[in-house]
DNA sequence: AAGGAATGCCGGAACGTTCCGGCGTCCGCG
DNA sequence: CGCGGACGCCGGAACGTTCCGGCATTCCTT
């Protein structure tokens, strides 16, 4: 009852795409023998998979993403969310590229979303991650309303336990900076952070880290906030603050970027970056902050920070992983080459 | 004939996601006339199709995403490939939200191509843009062997007419770049590109562009040629050579980053950057080296350029280009701010 | 040799949407 | 009063896949 007579030999590359049906009829198969052949699942003798096999490749079959979708009910595609006010760092384009280098060898796609969207939409993945979000944005709970497995790289403040979570050790990387400082002779440490109103668990980590850190070392608190967008004038203005301190013999920036640019803004007031005066970075990247010896920096290892966060929502979607897991994933301190002429006092 | 016998009242957001036919079911209306009251395609009465909307509203209808591309042979995503040598750059993260955020506004995802797939495959996107492309890769080939429409942002040398182009004006910029700082005094200016074997076109771009200038201006040619993934000793050492050069007042970088980062290496030869001796980026993006007033960058505008391709690739969609068309997505040359107290030779 | 199991293959139904054609009803006009 | 057409709505088919159950045929077992 076919409206359209189909000849004998077929191999219509014509009109579209070659199907499973395509190939059925040129084996003069059923369309399932052939799905089966493929998939390799059900029964099919050895002989038929492989001449169903070599077809389709010679035909160049590919599955139709959009039908094998609507049956199975999964889209074969990861979603990435990078809030606004953050991207432009190198950092989020490694997480990013090392998430879709994961995800294309489990066999998905990632799709970036843009702003949130207006209207409520039916995302289109099987899962998302959302990186470094503020507690105000909607899309991680539009997301779990609609039934979206997520994982937060940073956890999100005030929504703890709604997701499963992927972390950097923040806090615990910060005192390691601070000790290392202080090892190296450092007795007044400056830090700068971005403001309050940024309200990124990590930004909160690190300046709580750095408080804590104060307190038990016996050392006056010497923090200035500045926007985490901050220009090169806002950036110059705390630098300028930090260096007329009495006594400052470091400073150690939160956001990635600040140390590589505040490095020369400190050279023009006279200060010996990298001899008497040291200078980290929190979130140095190797292509920033990194480039420069230096710096001493905490190496979060952007690449690899996004392989494991999408390896944790591969993990949830097959189920090996609970939907509000916790999990770590490990950063590096890269001190700072020690300046061979530097004044160095060891206590 | 149904199966399963439906209650009356319905609202089963009980087993997954609520369709067409749930809506026509608790409205005793029919398939179609739901979906021609939600897409506003028809006859449908204002009342009828109000009553349809505010229920689709009430029930978080949302359209099924497979099911229509399956119908519709559109997938509703875009793709981008960004190829692995350059992808550190903040400048293709910008490009990338960039184009992200078009897509989204024309109601496409953006789907991120990691490495380029082992086997044929479904690329599951109605066009795709990749940038900066070298010749030998072989994704845009295939995407265009699958009948997907390819935009090159940043032609693809050798492969010229198979697709549509955007371009910055590479050339023209570095020109104006070369003629700025000679109009500031420059006398000798070198230049630092990548390897040659690094065949994208705006490298050999401005390469060419550098050395057609030094004829026109009779300028020798002082070119160094390093990797486009430079470390920091490999950088090191092409300043040096270059700061050995005598005469030499001015140094364009070709690479993002290149310049920000070289600048410390000249100023610790105590070459007065941004004094007597003046330093440029070729690819400044704000963050790197625009953050630096002392070096003149050109501004390619990364997240315009996004904004541009995908443009550029809906209006092929959309029929309203050609699918081999041409555009140029412009640049723009930000000089450093003059030091004051900087030496300034005025013919 | 007869019963049952394994083997190889197959037809339909479903997934949720879009789109083509059609079918009553009612209005307006000559 | 009759008729053409606009209006409001509808049924079915198709998109290409997966999956469930089934039907011959062959093989093994006792």
């Amino acid at each position: 009852m076919a409206t359209k007579v189909n000849g004998s030999s077929g191999k219509d590359l014509d009109g579209g795409a070659v199907t499973i049906l395509d190939l059925a009829r040129e084996l003069r198969l059923s369309k399932t023998t052939v799905a089966d052949a493929l998939a390799g699942s059900g029964r099919v003798s050895t002989e038929t998979r492989d001449r169903v096999r070599e077809l389709a490749e010679k035909w160049g079959y590919v599955s139709n993403r959009a039908a094998r979708s609507l049956r199975t009910r999964s889209t074969g595609a990861l979603g990435l969310y990078v809030p606004p006010t953050v991207r432009t760092a190198p950092f989020y384009m490694e997480f990013a590229l090392g998430g879709a280098e994961r995800a294309a060898s489990a066999g998905f796609d990632l799709t970036l979303f843009a702003q949130r969207p207006a209207r409520r939409r039916d995302f289109g993945v099987d899962g998302a991650v959302v990186i470094d979000m503020s507690a105000a944005d909607e899309l991680p709970r539009q997301l779990v309303a609609a039934g979206v497995p997520v994982v937060a790289a940073g956890r999100i403040l005030g929504h703890e336990g709604e997701h499963a979570v992927i972390e950097t050790p923040d806090r615990e990387m910060a005192h390691q900076m601070f000790e290392l400082m202080r090892s190296r002779g450092a007795r007044r440490i400056a830090f700068v952070t971005p403001l309050h109103d940024f309200a990124v668990a990590w930004a909160v980590d690190v300046s709580e880290a750095y408080v804590a850190w104060c307190g038990q070392a016996d050392q006056e608190v010497l923090m200035r906030s500045i926007s985490v967008a901050a220009t090169d004038t806002e950036l110059a203005a705390a630098i300028d603050e930090v260096v007329r301190i009495p006594g400052v013999d470091a400073l150690v920036l939160a956001a990635e970027g600040w140390a590589a640019r505040a490095k020369p803004m400190l050279t023009a007031h006279g200060v010996d970056v990298g001899g008497s005066f040291q200078l980290g970075s929190l979130a140095g990247d190797p292509l920033t902050d990194g480039a420069d010896a230096a710096i001493s920096r905490v190496d979060l290892g952007a690449r690899a920070f996004g392989v494991d966060a999408f390896d944790l929502l591969l993990d949830i979607l097959s189920g090996a992983a609970d939907r509000a897991a916790v999990r770590v994933h490990p950063a590096r301190l890269v001190p700072a080459s020690v300046h061979p002429g530097a004044a160095r006092r060891d206590d």
